[in-house]
Parts: C-alpha cells; structure tokens; sequence
DNA sequence: GGTAACATGTAAGCGGTTACATGATTAG
DNA sequence: CTAATCATGTAACCGCTTACATGTTACC
C-alpha cells in the first residue's frame, strides 16, 4: 500500500520521449507542433519522435509540474503553448547528469545488405557500396545545410547542438570515406 | 478469396530478421544458437536479435523452404541444424539486390543528453563529452579485437564482413575525433 | 556439487509507428 | 477553390525485448 503511494508521488523517471520533449521546452519551443519540427531539423539523424508521442509525454510533464501549459489559440485555431518551471530545469538536469549507461542503438539494414554483399555477383555488391555511399553523403548534405542555423544556435548560448551536428558530419564522411577506399581496392 | 490464396502462396516478403538469420545460414551457421553468436560478434554494432525471433523465424524459413532442417542432436542434448537451399539462394540474393530505400536508424540517448548539454554547468557537460567519446574508443576497441576473425572470414571469400567492420570502426573513431577537437576547442 | 555454456521454445508486455479523426488558416 | 500548413488528439497494431519455461553437458 505505501509502495503504491510512492509509486504515485510522481518521482519516478519518465520515459525518454518525455525529457526530449522537456528539452526542446527549455530550449525555447512552445507548441507540440513546434517540438515536432525542431527534432526534424536538429535532432532527428539521431533522435526521431511522432506526435503522437509529444501531446501526451507533454500531458505527463504538465501533471508532474516540470512545464505550465495554457491555451493560446492563433485566431480560431487552439494552440496550447508550454513553459519550462524550476522543478522542471532541475529535473532536466538530473537527467543529463545521471551516469546511466548509454548504449549506442544502431540499427541498419543497409549495413546488414552490405555485410551479406558476397552472395551477390561482383557488380551488384559494389551497387550496394555505392548505394550506401550515397545515402551517407546525401546526409552529409544536409548536415551542411542545417550548418548556419547552428552556428546561429551557438551565438546565442548553446553550443552543444554545434557539437552534435559535427559528429553527425564525422561519421557519415566516415563511411563515405570507407566506401569510397573499399571500391578503389 | 482468390487475394487470400495469393497471400497465403508464401511468396511474400519475409520480416527482416528472417534475410538476416536467412544470410547467417548461407555463411555456414547451423543452428539457432550459432546464429546468435555469429551476430553477437559480426553485426551486433548495426543490427541485434534475441533467440525469441530467431527461431520462429527458422520455423518460417523452412515453412518456404528456403532452409532445410533435421534434428541433430549432441549426445541427449537437442539441436536442430539447417543449410539453405536453393530457393534460399536465390530469395536472399533477390532481397540483397532490391533496391528499397535504406533508412538510416539511429537511435541514441548519448547524442540527446549531448544536444542538450547546454542546461549543465560547464565541467557536467564536459563530462558528458567525455562519456560519450569513451563509449566510442571502447567500442573502436571492440571492434579492432574481431579484425582477426574478419582477415579470416576475408581469405575464406567473403570480403564484405572486412568493410561493414571498417566502417564501424571508422565512425566510431569519427565520433572520438569530433568530441576530442571539441574538449580542445 | 554448482555455475557456465549449450540449446530451444513461448508468452506477456512495452514502446513506438501508422492510421484514424477533426478542424482552422494561408497561399497560390 | 484547393492544397499545404497549422494544430491536437486517440486507437489499433506491430515488432521486439524480457521473462518464463525446460533440459543437457562441461568444467571447476
């Protein structure tokens, strides 16, 4: 009975999604429509979240008192609008502090394709070395184009973001690179 | 009806995890329990699977007859061994030769907190880089330690298994370069 | 005598996506 | 006028992991 209680106090850990959603809050967004779209063009070659993840992580944190929400329509179009509150900074932090172990989830069936490659003739493997190539370089290219909004990120304070599209950069070059030495063998 | 009988022909494609298990037997693993470790220590770094799917997924590749099984067991300890046939061949080559696009899933709680690193004290971001960049030269580690086997793996004929771990190898040692350059900044 | 490794299978639960559902506003 | 964008929410489904379940053999 008591256990039941404390499970109820609300001070357990949330799910991932939700302190996604908790960051993107303090990093300034406003709406679950706005959270949506900032993981689209910052965090999503590493991160990807659906609406349908947002409105009720959203609804969690609301409860647990780590954001203020309040409806703000545009118009005749509802809009509900989220600030971050001190107990929710701190719990953000608490977070990004604690030294849990972060295992690195990749998950790639063209890497897979490529690892089973020697079944395949001759010319249609290295189809499938181009095809991962390109696929990476495609996404050095937009990297690069998200490249000014970071830099304007970094201006104004966070200078972390710089640092994630970077590595992003890195290791998709990376395998470029690695592609593109195997096929001059 | 009659879409029902198609359906059911057993000509559609199968669920992921059933190509990957499908290749595993082509490079020569025999039973379900060899498979697991044959990924454990292959593919592991860009794809995972539990025994919970590959032994369904063994019961639907001999269904199709895209593998054969018999019953081998050691002394009173069961074991069922498979080869692929024919048909196996040539649906594995089919999948690996199908140009589907290949989405690059990442999936990673390390790159977030990074991203949002900002919200700490300088030293706890700091650390966090650290974090992240060891996880990636322990892995860089891990995978230098099965260079040998791939050399093997390399002069039995199958080259392909050489560059998925040059690949991970040089991403991962991108994502230690970029946190490295940052910390030096 | 006990733990680790060998070996195979099923069931329940969870986290996530897709689809369903609805409606307002803006730009062409 | 109509398509795209803004905006929020729920329900069904799916793939995967964890846990349950069982038994053998090798090694210390």
């Amino acid at each position: 009975m008591a256990a039941t209680l404390v499970r109820q106090s609300g001070s357990e850990e949330l799910p991932a999604p939700a302190y996604v959603v908790l960051g993107m809050i303090r990093l300034g967004c406003r709406s679950g429509y706005e959270i949506k779209q900032a993981v689209e063009i910052s965090i999503r070659f590493f991160w990807t979240i659906s609406h349908a993840q947002i409105y009720p992580s959203l609804a969690l944190l609301e409860e647990r008192g780590l954001v203020r929400g309040r409806d703000e329509p545009r118009g005749r179009r509802r809009r509900r609008v989220f600030d971050i509150s001190e107990r929710g900074e701190q719990e953000l932090e608490r977070w990004l502090r604690q030294a849990q172990p972060i295992p690195f989830e990749l998950r790639d069936i063209g890497l897979v394709k490529l690892f089973f490659a020697d079944a395949l003739p001759e010319d249609d493997a290295l189809r499938l070395v181009r095809a991962v190539a390109e696929r990476s370089r495609e996404r050095v290219e937009t990297l690069r184009s998200v490249e000014a909004e970071a830099e304007q990120v970094e201006q104004d304070g966070n200078v972390y973001p710089m640092l994630t599209l970077r590595i992003g950069i890195a290791f998709h070059q990376a395998m470029v690179n690695a592609c593109r030495e195997f096929e001059a063998r």
